[in-house]
DNA sequence: TACTTATATACGTATATCGGTATATGCCTA
DNA sequence: TAGGCATATACCGATATACGTATATAAGTA
């Protein structure tokens, strides 16, 4: 049970929602995060911290930059977001997000935020 | 978004994620709940106040008590707790709450607690 | 080796959440 | 109408969570 709550208590963040569904959908570096949903690195960083404590997404370095992906070893996680992504068109946040995922290259050239 | 939010909210406490894998099952009064959950009338009747708050639950009352039970009419919730229930196998402590249903008369009639 | 850049974390603060205890509410029944 | 029982809520303290700002870390590059 405690596996559920796990999940549950990440996704009952605004932020930590949006940065899941982005991730389902392609790996992204933090600077990349911070670009797309228009917050502080700081914030991002803590939030990418608490998936990565529950093992919710891998980290892996390429260059300068850390690309984080969701950890799909966790059939639960994994499910639940691939669902919430089937259905993104219902959650124009979700969807406003993705869109701004073909940018993403911008947002890594400046990274000094 | 924020009805997502909301039921991942509702779900990331223990004792709502044990109250609505019982009630996905039957309607219940709050001492049956209390008596089944071995916890507190107080505590059950806040956390059943939040699961009327955000309208997943509906209440009912049937002579003294008053009976919950799943309110179906939010989809993504229904679906949310019945995946659960098909794989409460997983989760022993689930499984034993849903044991103790059986007992639940005995709950009805030592109320006081 | 020193500098730059990307990322992580420490710290302080504001706010939210939870649980227990005590008490209020409201329906039923005598 | 009064008393009792089931349920709801108010209040308080403890703990958790989120955020911004400032700073540390660590890898890449000159």
């Amino acid at each position: 049970m405690n596996r559920l709550i796990d999940v549950y208590k990440i996704l009952s963040d605004e932020t930590r929602l949006r940065i899941a569904v982005l991730l389902v959908q392609e790996e992204l570096c933090v600077c990349e995060l911070c670009g797309i949903l228009n917050l502080s690195q700081p914030k991002v960083s803590k939030h990418l911290a608490k998936l990565r404590d529950k093992n919710l997404v891998v980290d892996k370095r390429r260059e300068q930059f850390i690309f984080y992906s969701l950890n799909t070893e966790n059939k639960f996680w994994e499910s639940t977001i691939k669902n919430i992504f089937n259905e993104i068109e219902e959650y124009s946040q979700l969807k406003e997000d993705s869109e701004r995922l073909v940018d993403k290259d911008i947002y890594l050239m400046q990274c000094n935020i």
